[in-house]
DNA sequence: TTGAAAGCGGTACCAG
DNA sequence: CTGGTACCGCTTTCAA
C-alpha cells in the first residue's frame, strides 16, 4: 500500500506538506499543490483512514445503535441514515441491542475504543448518565434519552390523538388500543394521546399491551376479539401490531373496514402492501432518518446546531383499513 | 484516555509484556499476568482499536455490502451477519449499493482504506476481478460472483422447479410467472428452474420481468392479470413480488387461493403477516446469514475453510395461497 | 511556504 | 520470561 511518503518523495517535499494538502489546511504553494496531485494520481494514493484516526482521535464511523433491524421500522430509518452519512464520508456501524441493556452497554464499549465519531441511538434503556458520559456526539433517533440530548422524535401523543379522532368520527364506538410493550415512552404515549381522544367522547375503549413481536401480537389480538366481538374499531401503537391485527381479522372472517376498522402508527412501507392496505398515523421516516444524521454531523464537525430538538408532525395516511364516507 | 503505557507503569512492567498478555502470545508469567490484571482492573483500561488495526493492518470491521437494507429480504441477513460477527467481536458496517456500481466501487475504496478485516457482498455486478484484486477476505452471499469465491447461496432453479411443480399438482394450468430483473442471475435461475416444471407439462407459462420495487410490480401485474383474466397460478420470483401479485388480486377481487395460486420465494418474515399468509419457497435467510460470516471469519483468522462453497436447499412451505387439499 | 520530528497507541522482533 | 525499540501512516507543532 503507498503512503503520504511515498506521495511526498514523488513529489520531492515533506510529508508536513502533503499531509496539509490533504487536509486543506496550512499553507501550500500553487505549485506543490500540482505536483502533490500528480504523485497522487501517479500512485494512486488513498490516505488511511486508521492512521488518520488514530493521530486525530476521531474516526469517520458512525455508530447507529438500533433494537433489531428486522422490525421493518428501523431499516427504513437505518437507509437514511446510511444516505446522509455516506454523502458525508462517514461511515455507519449496524448495531442491534435486543433492547437488552448489557448488549447496548458492550456496543458503546467496543465503539469508543474505535473512536467512533458519534452515535445516533434508537433506544433508551440506559441511564442517560451513560450516554452522557461516553463524551462523544450523540442524538437520539425516535425515543428521547434527555432533555440535553439532540433528539429527532415525533409527537407520539399528537399522533395517536389523531389515529383515535379518526377512528371516533367515522363511526367505531367499541374500540379497541394495542399498546407496544409497557414502559417504553413512545409506547405510553401513543396510549395517552388515544386516550385523550376516546375520553373526550366519554368512551372507554379496551386496552391491551403486547410486544411488538409479530406473533405474539396476533395470538393477543385473537383471544381478545374473541371475548369481545363487539370491538368493531382498533388502535395499534405501531404498523406491525395493525398488521397483526388486519391479519387475525381476516382469519376471524371479520371483514375490513366495514366491520372493523384498524388504524395503525409509524408509516412502514409494508403498511402499503397489506390488504387492504393499512389507514396509520405515519411519520416521515426517511426525513427523521437524514435529519438525525445531520445533527449528529453538524455536532461532529463542530458547526453550531441550529436545534438541538427537532420534532416530527405525524400524518394521518389515510388508506383502506377504515370507512371514508363515514367522515364527518 | 488509559493507554497500554500507563499499565505498564502500574503493573511496573514494559509495554512489551503488557501487550503480549494482551494477545495471549509469548510468555508471561503468572506474576505478572496478575498485576496486569490488576492495572487494567484499577485503571479501566481498555484497548485502542484503532491503534491495533494500525499496526496489524488489519481491523476487526467486516464490510455488509446490500443492494439496500429496505428490501425485506436484507434486514434478516444482515441481522444474522451481525450477530455472528458480534460475537467473535467484529463490527459490521452497513453499505448500501443501490445496485450501483460506481457506488459499489466507492464503498470497496473506503472500505480498504479502514483495513477492513473482510467483506461479505450480497451484489454482483462487478467484475469478479474487482473483488479478487482487493485483497481482502471476502464471502458472496445469495449472489455467486466467481466460482473461486468462497459463496454461500441457495440453488434457486431447484427452489423454483419446486414452486413450479407445487402450483402444477394443485390444479394451476394457466400459469404466470413474474421473474425479477434481467440479468439478475438469481432471477435468471428462478425463472429456468420455473420453466422446467412447466416444460415437462408441456405448458408455456406467461412470463414478465419486474424490478423488485412494489409499486412497479404491482402495476406490472395489474396489467398482465387485466388482459389475461385466465391465469390461475402465479410463481413469483421473490415474495415482494408474490406479495405485490396478492396485493392486486384483493384488488381485482380475485380469491386466493380458490381462483388463483400464488408461490413466492424467499421466506421473508413478511411473508406470514399477509392474508392469506404466502405459500413460497424459503431459504433460511437466518442459517444463510450466520454461515457467511463463519465462512468470513474463518478466512480471515487465518483457519481452514472446511467448505468454500455452501448450498442452502430451498424448502417449500405451504401456506395460504395456495390449496393443499388438491395435492397428489 | 516548507520540513523535522514528536506523538497517537499498539505490535513484534531481537537481545538479554 | 522480559524489556528496548523500530515501526504502522498520518497530524501537528515549532523552527527555519
Amino acid at each position: 500500500m503507498v503512503n503520504i511518503k511515498d506521495v511526498a518523495k514523488v513529489a520531492n517535499l515533506s510529508v508536513a506538506t502533503v499531509s496539509r494538502y490533504l487536509n486543506q489546511n496550512g499553507y501550500v504553494s500553487k505549485n506543490s499543490s500540482e505536483r502533490i496531485e500528480q504523485a497522487i494520481r501517479e500512485l494512486d494514493y488513498k490516505p488511511s483512514s486508521v492512521a488518520r484516526s488514530l493521530s486525530k482521535k476521531q474516526s469517520n464511523i458512525i455508530g447507529l445503535i438500533v433494537p433489531d433491524i428486522k422490525n421493518p421500522y428501523f431499516p427504513e430509518l437505518a437507509r437514511a441514515v446510511e444516505d446522509m452519512a455516506w454523502s458525508y464520508g462517514y461511515t455507519v456501524v449496524l448495531c442491534n441491542s435486543d433492547d437488552q441493556i448489557e448488549k447496548e452497554l458492550l456496543y458503546l464499549e467496543r465503539l469508543s475504543q474505535t473512536y467512533v465519531a458519534g452515535l445516533i441511538v434508537a433506544t433508551s434503556l440506559l441511564d442517560p448518565s451513560v450516554y452522557l458520559s461516553i463524551n462523544t456526539p450523540i442524538v437520539a433517533l425516535d425515543r428521547i434519552i434527555d432533555a440535553t440530548v439532540p433528539t429527532v422524535a415525533t409527537d407520539n401523543q399528537k399522533g395517536a390523538r389523531l389515529g383515535g379522532e379518526y377512528l371516533l368520527t367515522n363511526g367505531a364506538r367499541n374500540l379497541l388500543c394495542i399498546g407496544g410493550p409497557h414502559g417504553l415512552k413512545t409506547a405510553d404515549d401513543r396510549l395517552t394521546g388515544f386516550l385523550e381522544a376516546t375520553d373526550k367522547h366519554g368512551l372507554d375503549p379496551i386496552v391491551i399491551t403486547s410486544s411488538f413481536d409479530f406473533k405474539v401480537a396476533a395470538k393477543a389480538i385473537e383471544q381478545c376479539l374473541a371475548i369481545n366481538p363487539q370491538i368493531d374499531g382498533i388502535f395499534a401503537s405501531s404498523d406491525t401490531l395493525a398488521i397483526a391485527a388486519l391479519h387475525i381479522a381476516h382469519k376471524l372472517g371479520k371483514r375490513v373496514p366495514e366491520e372493523l376498522q384498524i388504524v395503525g402508527f409509524d408509516g412502514i412501507a409494508l403498511g402499503e402492501m397489506v390488504s387492504p392496505p393499512l389507514t396509520t398515523v405515519g411519520q416521515d421516516l426517511y426525513k427523521m432518518g437524514t435529519a438525525a444524521a445531520t445533527m449528529l454531523i453538524e455536532q461532529i464537525e463542530g458547526k453550531e446546531i441550529k436545534q438541538t430538538v427537532l420534532n416530527i408532525d405525524p400524518q394521518l395516511i389515510v388508506r383502506g383499513t377504515t370507512r371514508k364516507e363515514a367522515a364527518k
